[in-house]
DNA sequence: TATTGTTATACTCTATAACTATA
DNA sequence: TATAGTTATAGAGTATAACAATA
């Protein structure tokens, strides 16, 4: 009554896939829970970190950039970015290139909120994976890039079902 | 000039955690925008479908169970719960045992739109996942599993900095 | 015409506070 | 007193539609 399974790239079904949704929901819901006072404590809000995040790590960002990069419509990012500026932390410049376009960039204050708050988050999610081994990460990671791709992926670009 | 690094069960550093949060970000961002027309055909929420679905999987659902469980407020639930009965997708009883309790419960057309709707879902994910391994899919599940619990222990569990 | 940003508006998600009924 | 549920209210997150300025 020995049974030894040896599975070699074997493909995920449902059943392997669905308990990962909750979790993922879960683990989403108790990490924002947690950054709720840090953030309250700098005076933005999530969506104003992230977009603030999001100018911070690109190179030269315009709100359209930042949107695409946060899967956002304009509207949703234009009123964070208004949020953030009357807090000081974001510049708007009209693009000397193309005047219809506004570059974003941080004040120095800015810097450092989002330098404060994003530490903040690695070291929360740090400690919550303390016992979780390198490789099980990196093979988090792997599967998160995957389905990433998958799910962005342009509609043309998804092969039809044969 | 040759360098082999053998880690075994080396502890996470924020370096590996942190690209791992915007990929979570992105991937659920990503498939709740998918969902979303799945919803709007079957004439519910978001937040509806997730009270729904956890009705469906408790044994016995009341108001605060399901609340706990999803780690809302019982308002929240509450509100979601009031529209799902409007829909005629779950019914409310007062339970016998304990008169300020209510048993929540799905009706038959309700079990079908959590089954259409959490079909779909599986679907999705599953073809998203389609190049994933089985092993790195079970890491995945161990890596959420932990830092779900890590992060949902109540306060007086976590143990203080030494 | 198409694109960038903006304003106006509406709906959903969520929470806190205050209340009712029951334990 | 404490708990289950509800109502009232408000803030945040998001989208669509309509518009101005520029390309």
């Amino acid at each position: 009554m020995v049974e030894v399974a040896v599975l070699v790239r074997a493909k995920p079904t449902a059943r392997s896939v669905l308990p990962l949704v909750e979790l993922v929901r879960e683990v989403l819901r108790a990490s924002l829970q947690r950054m709720d006072p840090v953030l309250a404590k700098e005076g933005i809000t999530k969506g104003q970190f992230w977009a603030l995040h999001t100018v911070s790590s690109l190179e030269a960002a315009s709100l359209s950039t930042v949107a695409r990069n946060l899967g956002l419509t304009t509207p949703t990012v234009c009123a964070n970015i208004d949020g953030l500026e009357a807090a000081g932390l974001v510049r708007r410049a009209r693009s000397e290139r193309d005047r219809r376009s506004v570059e974003l960039s941080l004040t120095p204050r800015g810097r450092k909120v989002e330098a404060r708050v994003w530490d903040h988050i690695a070291r929360l999610m740090t400690e919550a994976a303390g016992d979780v081994s390198d490789a099980d990460l990196a093979a988090s990671q792997r599967v998160f890039e995957k389905i990433t791709a998958r799910l962005t992926a342009p509609a043309g670009t998804r092969r039809r079902a044969a």
